[in-house]
DNA sequence: ACCATTCTAAATCGATCGATCTAAAATGAT
DNA sequence: ATCATTTTAGATCGATCGATTTAGAATGGT
């Protein structure tokens, strides 16, 4: 073995997801990826490949350390009901402090690179599996005790869901606003009470 | 007076937004345009301005063709409800038929382009707004003529159609499975529905 | 001590980018 | 016929792109 390398993946990582995060794939120069990063391009080319590959890498811990950690806090720990308000009240609360208006990188990835790249494509077709899988299971416990209708096929409803989801990611990126954003699901989440006859 | 322009400016901006619209407006490069719309390099800039002017125009041209002529065509000639439900059929069907996965070129300049550039973010926040504002108001007259609930305002209502639209656009692109986004759409129809008691 | 590997710093590659310019042919109003 | 303008085709500008290479210093396992 020869010399170890000095960086701390984690962190060089955290640095590419935030340019990319930032400025989408394209606009994103191995330069400015170099410097913020703190390698020089001789570095990051040996040690992620190309800017392909260190996409991947970069979207990958995005995934991870974004959508994946949001369900281990959620799910389980709440009532299906509740985990599903607070995963958008979460998304909201992130979305009006985005100053910088960045977004999703998943739902700019899925706009970007999907379409015209069948991996990527399938990074992306993967995870929105996983974000509507979510909604779904939240769905069915909610359905199984009581908190949640079943006028509506829990397949269907993790469906609707996860299209509020993405929406809502793409409207914030516009128009970051409170009132619109809290307005769209709000219906949504009226939608899942069981329906109260007679009221 | 000078030499007559000889080629026919709708048809041009046609071609142009067909190049924006595939591949965004970073990846589309003024000769693979010029190519597309018949013009040489200089036209083009002599006609145009700069690249990102042509942009401009041609969004534009993509709206106006593609959104304002649909309202048009639904609104007032269907009933709430079905007006309604004929706008998501057709983008269902428009991105089922979608075979090079181009989505929306709104949705995608919300994206790309909006959120670092203010001029190209009112555009869009105008256009957004707009959508938002049909849904409204066929949700306001199926309130009015009762074939639209009232448990929900029609400010809200109207703006989870548009969340659950834009959610449409975007997963359609990555996932264009008949199933799936007819999920997506048919709670929300559902819940348009007054509640009928009893039944 | 030796060697494989990674490091830094910088130069460099061919390609492409948006944009401009040249120069000559074409056109239509005056 | 004159003149202003747009047309054509193509060269060209400086800048930047992704990627590679060079050279030498640093490091740790064998």
């Amino acid at each position: 073995m020869g010399r170890p390398r000095e960086f701390n993946e984690a962190e060089v990582l955290a640095a590419a997801v935030d340019c990319f995060w930032n400025r989408g794939y394209e606009a994103t120069s191995t330069r400015e990826l170099a410097e913020k990063m703190g390698l020089t391009g001789a570095s990051l080319y040996n040690a992620f490949g190309d800017k392909r590959a260190l996409y991947r890498r970069a979207l990958n811990h995005y995934i991870e350390t974004s959508f994946a950690d949001r369900v281990r806090r959620l799910e389980g720990k709440l009532s299906p009901p509740q985990a599903i308000s607070a995963f958008f009240s979460e998304i909201i609360q992130r979305s009006l402090a985005d100053s910088q208006r960045k977004g999703c990188m998943l739902v700019n990835s899925a706009l970007e690179v999907a379409p015209h790249d069948p991996e990527f494509r399938e990074i992306v077709t993967e995870v929105l599996g996983h974000i509507e899988a979510f909604f779904r299971r939240c769905v069915q416990a909610g359905q199984q005790d009581g908190t949640i209708t079943t006028t509506q096929s829990a397949t269907d409803l993790g469906r609707l869901l996860l299209g509020v989801h993405v929406g809502l990611r793409v409207v914030a990126r516009t128009r970051p606003e409170r009132e619109l954003l809290e307005g769209m699901v709000r219906p949504a989440l009226a939608l899942l009470k069981p329906q109260n006859f007679g009221d």
